[in-house]
DNA sequence: ATATTTGCAACCAATTCAGTTACACTTATT
DNA sequence: AATAAGTGTAACTGAATTGGTTGCAAATAT
């Protein structure tokens, strides 16, 4: 998969702590590193599934639409994730599958892989954001303003 | 992921009915509606794996290392995967990782994403090529020369 | 009003990937 | 020994994807 699914997972990992205030696409790029612009799209992606909202004019930004623990890291798998949510392009193997067995292994091998993304998928389903947020605790220097769930008034010290 | 996946098991589930006959690269490209370099390369990858043995000179071609039940929808995963097996490219999110929450974050999300992808392989290697034969062995049509799991000698009815 | 900020379209450069050509090397067959 | 049938591999090509960038219209707080 492509940088997309981790650059959001940060982003909302982000905006969790902000709880409340927008997060402008230039602060959110500041701290994952890419363009304002990329931000954007990333966050236009996960506004159009529900995880986030977004305030138009000065002072706007992204905010998280419902709570950390209600939000799966499947969810944003599937949200950032463009045109086909398939892990394994089976079907463009044998477009025009110009022997039975090309037909008949791709239907068989969409049934078999199903089952493995389908696996993946639960695994991404069980985590949520604020389980990512408590494992980032964890792995936080101290120096990161106390126990870490932090206030949610101080933004991510930036740099 | 790519096609390679997918057009690798449908080389070897070609290559489990010609049991021990050599299958060409010209005739596998037949079957799976690509080019016979394209085949090279992949039956390339699934020979450094041990999946496969080749066999030189007029008459050669591809044969099966192992019996079907002996390999694995992880093992032709693995193999085929080219320069790195990880699912989800967290590595390149933020390279010069420029604030403390970067880096960190980045180790979170291998460690979590970690476990994702581990259920993903899990279920690929509990799926052996012989299963995908016998599944395929049910969806194909009843003229396919009996039962299914035909007679070694005759290769796939070409088209 | 003005400054800030999202939303979006359009474009660019880099990368990846399948397909293709070309050719050296190996081996069965005659 | 000669020939035909194959693999192995490097190199090139064209299409598609992707992240970054510019530009600008619309919205909104101050």
């Amino acid at each position: 998969m492509n940088t997309r699914f981790a650059v959001a997972t940060h982003m909302l990992a982000f905006l969790a702590y902000g709880a409340g205030q927008p997060v402008s696409s230039e602060v959110l790029a500041g701290s994952v590193g890419t363009h304002p612009v990329v931000v954007r799209r990333l966050v236009s992606a996960l506004r159009n599934a529900g995880l986030v909202r977004t305030q138009l004019g000065a002072g706007g930004g992204a905010l998280l639409a419902r709570p950390a623990a209600a939000i799966s890291l499947l969810d944003v798998f599937l949200a950032v994730q463009e045109p086909e949510p398939d892990l394994f392009a089976v079907g463009s193997t044998n477009p025009s599958t110009h022997c039975n067995l090309g037909r008949v292994m791709q239907h068989t091998l969409e049934d078999l892989l199903g089952s493995a993304e389908q696996a993946m998928r639960q695994a991404l389903a069980a985590i949520s954001l604020a389980q990512v947020m408590q494992q980032l605790a964890t792995q936080l220097p101290a120096d990161y303003s106390g126990p870490l769930p932090a206030p949610q008034s101080a933004a991510f010290p930036p740099m």
